[in-house]
DNA sequence: TAGATTGTTAATCGATTAACAATC
DNA sequence: TAGATTGTTAATCGATTAACAATC
């Protein structure tokens, strides 16, 4: 894509692998900002809780990006990262649903970020509409179709209740969203065209409920949820 | 447990089957809702993305509930599971940060419910300490570990930024916090013994990228992400 | 009985980890 | 050169799925 510069044909990469490249970008980001410019998978496994074997499996998926003897480039593989995450993309997300969290992801600096920008806001509430959330006037469910077509946004964010799930991913769907993060704790009825990704956040509460009950502990204290891979995730999730 | 009634000595039961428990909880308080009896795998794999028999294998392991030929009764179930999660028992969480995430999350009702109430809510901004959020009075960074010592809370919902994470799981842990969920994008410094689950909203949209990017399409629409499980995580979690 | 559906085994798949030769 | 650290292989672990006998 740059010339002078090996394209990588990067091939699909495991999805725990991609959820891990978002943490080492963090990292990343970090030791960019302490004018460090080099890194080891050491020190990446110890800043994310991963196992070093791990970090250099992941990374060589991207292509040999480190130097033995050395470590790996702290400004080559953030870059790296970047294209596969295609963050230089321009992405427009529409969020549907303007309850307490949406409003949340739409006011925080870390949720839409690499790339992602907020398009436009909708909610069913006759109260929300026509108000201003962080600089964006909530419109009618009505609007989404349309204005989805309109703005030529292909992802959504769905943070409305249950009920109105199924409705919501509909007037998306139909104006050319593609890809969804879904907030519901309900599981959508899509064309297997469309990537859903569940986020279930009562379920983390719920987990820790587990292991308090069985009286289990960590022995490692250790990585990410993808808040939903958690397991994904953890997480059972879409892709692939 | 309980008297003329079997109480299975559940053993540790893998975290991926865990997080499907809370889904399943969801289907069957619908099912139970529509005064219906009876369910099978199959549908209760149709309303939350899983294969049947995996379904069968994450209630089998549960102890043996279901009838063959005729599939579960649905209270007996539902009434397993809440036992699995101990939901009988109040557990008092705490909640540091009350930016937009902490209060969407303290205003939510999803968020604390089965057994889990919000106890107490701590920010370093003056501005904010003093306030009333969902009916609790907002209190100052210092007192985050006298107050969970006094309340006897053990779990903990940090919503900070970065920088002021280890700061705030050393107050909880100090206080006699146990059980975490981490929102911050930090990895955590703790004794083994404190259970922390990370939660990362911003990989979920960061992954429908990576899609997007690839012009890969999921086949099925299927299950969850513990939002980050996911892996759950998706996602590579905490836990055993 | 015939039909339905569980409980469980065996096969498969994917992800993690240890170990080490290659090499800076 | 000696020390450090990658890239990769092989071993392991955990989770999913297909298949089917057991049984209501």
């Amino acid at each position: 894509m740059t010339e002078g510069w090996q394209s990588y044909r990067t091939e699909k990469l495991p999805e725990a692998t991609v959820l891990r490249l978002g943490l080492y970008q963090r990292v990343l980001a970090e030791f960019a900002r302490a004018r460090r410019t080099t890194i080891s998978s050491d020190e990446l496994g110890r800043h994310t809780g991963e196992n070093p074997a791990n970090v250099r499996k992941d990374l060589s998926r991207l292509g040999t990006l480190g130097t033995r003897g050395t470590g790996y480039d702290v400004g080559t593989i953030a870059a790296r990262i970047d294209e596969v995450f295609a963050t230089s993309t321009p992405r427009r997300v529409v969020v549907v649903g303007l309850g307490n969290l949406g409003r949340a992801l739409v006011r925080s600096r870390s949720f839409f970020q690499q790339g992602f920008e907020v398009a436009a806001l909708f909610d069913s509430s006759p109260a929300v509409v026509g108000t201003t959330v962080a600089g964006h006037v909530v419109q009618p469910m009505e609007s989404v179709t349309p204005e989805v077509e309109a703005l030529g946004a292909r992802f959504g964010v769905l943070t409305v209740p249950p009920e109105a799930a199924q409705d919501a991913v509909e007037r998306l769907v139909r104006g050319g969203v593609g890809y969804i993060v879904n907030f519901a704790p309900k599981l959508l009825q899509v064309e297997t065209t469309v990537v859903v990704r569940y986020v279930d956040l009562s379920i983390e509460l719920q987990m820790l409920g587990y292991v308090e009950a069985q009286g289990l502990r960590s022995t490692t204290s250790s990585s990410i949820g993808s808040s939903g891979r958690q397991l994904g995730s953890p997480s059972a999730e879409v892709l692939s």
